[in-house]
DNA sequence: CGCGGTCGCGCTAACGTTTGCGCCGAACGG
DNA sequence: CCGTTCGGCGCAAACGTTAGCGCGACCGCG
């Protein structure tokens, strides 16, 4: 049994040795001739089980997984082939697979995506990894995508694209899946969002701080929870002011410019343009100052205009947009924490996140540039 | 061992009467409680290989992995129970994944967020699923992010941000990962991209035809083939015209509405205006505006400027940008079918797709509003 | 010096799937 | 009625990893 050491000179040389197709010719390397446990342990001169106690008993104080002197050999030698374990063969034998699945309306989105940066970011700090899927809010598609994910035997989904009903929330958490909300509410399913309602309130105090009086919405879908706590807070606000927004002035429309193109003709062509309007998306709310634009008016002396969300390029915009600002990345890493923290088996709440009011040119004219 | 259809009715009859939903109460369900092949094989009566094979072997007219009537029977109850492969154990057993890794700089670019849209639309019918990582251009997290994606068994990898000199690509190569790149081209490596000389050029033309002759280009990351190529497009056109761009009128920028900023003020510092710039990014092309503007010229008028992709605002813009349309969705479908090719074992060739040039009022000024 | 506790470590049985091999029974030809 | 063929299907061996079990050795304490 005095053998170990004269086992991996032996192997060793062998490893050098021998000359196969490809790569770096290890012994009982897989197929694609990655070293495996047994490659290490062979090499170690020790039993896989116990490269595999060394590998992954990172912390533990109190109880240690072998000798020092075998430890320290055993990640020596895995770090020299460049052993990197198989995550299905891990994921096989533990059914858990240190995957997330992530649901998001639109990719090209930019609010999402930054969220979706935030979620991959803090995702990898727990060694997961993320997939990435657009539904378009369309629900056969968010079917489709959740089961495939599902199918991928994801640890938890983070879902950016919750319908406010909650309705095909129900049927995931029937499956058992562990998830999360991000960007909007649903139902009392745990959720990580900005405080809309707050808001769409800050964005109605600066404009009726502005004195105006004769205002629009362009309210986003009606379904993401998002404009509705938007339009809601900034209703809410006018209402307190003794300012009346007739439901012919708040009008929905889809997040991205186009939405936003359409929504502020249908304003447009209802009668005299407001004074002033509230987007709740900042591409919406670029899409409506071209149509503004278009009719002849110019966007902060004849019209104010106020988004939401402050995406990088609104004070870029020749006309700066006064818009207010949620912490999207922050949300993504917020909503990572929180599902990692369900899927340790806590009961977790709700987070809302405070916004900020940014005001520019849009709103200010000539004193905002 | 003559219990074979006894047995089925037995387990069926339980199946039955648990009446669908979660907890189901399979046999030999997995830990989680998810049907598996012996689910599925023990209710039908038969071993777990001619389920595996029935469920596998789609088409093949000639041989039968069945007869017809057990096949029927197999599938029946596959659907049923809502049994769904195990990714782990398919991929343990054969070593692929179906699973490809996307490196990009940032999500957060829409043109990167579109090109990966059409990754993953088109790796999805492939039945394969993609991982995305942020590497912010930057070495060392490509790096890491490219061990990430390699650790965790993909079939292959898009690179998005590929720096020209294709260095770390020729590691990567070394690896024996499968490969392709979008976007941008390095070395010999099999790429889609869209044909940014030929992209530069029609900038180029556009603005001598309108009469400029001073000109100014911002050229985007040294290491970035899109931005070289662009910039060697335009110069080429312009020295073919006669008109001659001094070198320190071109200068380097980040690809975002930073960059933009950063690089026309260094622009505008140097000395008097050009009357016409170049900007190999809507993004930066929309910071460049800003600059502009702040300086008191008026985009359109005063100076032209011409961005590149037409990202979905850029005609949405209070000034609509002119711009130099390239196929960004197309080139993620391409980049993605052509990686299938190659794992299918093809030698792959690059494609470069054709760019179009968008007239709007950033160069014709009123003209093109 | 004796005894109990602790620690190192190898063995083995899974995990769910794929696949080459070979058996069995039915069909068919002689 | 027997021999051959062949389609259908079961068997079992992997794939790489984890974890429970139990043995032996060492250490420290009394």
């Amino acid at each position: 049994m005095e053998d170990g050491p004269t086992r991996e000179e032996g192997v060793a040389v062998v490893a050098d040795g021998t000359d196969r197709t490809s790569g770096a010719e290890l012994p009982f390397a897989d197929p694609a001739g990655r070293p495996t446990l047994r490659t290490v342990a062979e090499l170690a001169g020790v039993h896989v089980s116990t490269v595999s106690r060394v590998l992954n008993h990172v912390g533990g104080p109190g109880v240690r997984p072998a000798s020092r002197t075998t430890a320290e050999r055993i990640r020596r030698i895995a770090e020299r082939v460049g052993y990197s374990p198989n995550p299905h063969a891990t994921g096989l034998r533990t059914s858990r697979s240190r995957l997330v699945g992530v649901l998001v309306p639109r990719l090209v989105d930019i609010v999402l995506a930054t969220i979706y940066e935030g979620i991959e970011e803090a995702t990898a700090t727990y060694g997961f990894s993320t997939f990435v899927a657009n539904t378009g809010d369309d629900p056969t598609a968010q079917r489709r995508r959740t089961e495939m994910v599902l199918a991928r035997r994801v640890d938890g989904v983070i879902f950016g694209d919750a319908y406010v009903d909650g309705r095909f929330l129900d049927e995931v958490a029937g499956r058992g899946a562990p998830f999360v909300l991000v960007s909007r509410r649903a139902g009392d399913y745990p959720s990580v969002t900005c405080d809309d309602v707050l808001g769409g309130r800050l964005a109605a105090e600066h404009l009726l701080a502005l004195g105006h009086r004769d205002l629009a919405v362009i309210a986003g879908e009606p379904y993401a929870s998002t404009g509705i706590d938007r339009t809601a807070g900034f209703l809410a606000a006018c209402d307190a002011a003794g300012v009346h927004v007739p439901g012919s002035r708040v009008v929905h429309s889809r997040f991205d410019t186009e939405g936003g193109r359409a929504a502020m003709s249908r304003v447009l062509a209802d009668g005299a343009a407001p004074t002033a309007v509230f987007v709740v998306n900042d591409f919406a709310a670029i899409g409506a100052m071209g149509v503004l634009r278009d009719a002849g008016l110019v966007v902060g002396r004849d019209v104010a205009v106020v988004g939401f969300n402050d995406v990088p390029l609104a004070g870029s915009l020749p006309v700066g947009l006064t818009t207010v600002r949620s912490p999207m990345h922050e949300m993504g890493v917020r909503a990572a924490h929180l599902l990692m923290r369900r899927l340790g088996g806590e009961e977790v709440a709700s987070e809302r996140l405070v916004p900020v009011l940014v005001p520019r040119a849009s709103t200010l004219g000539d004193r905002g540039a």
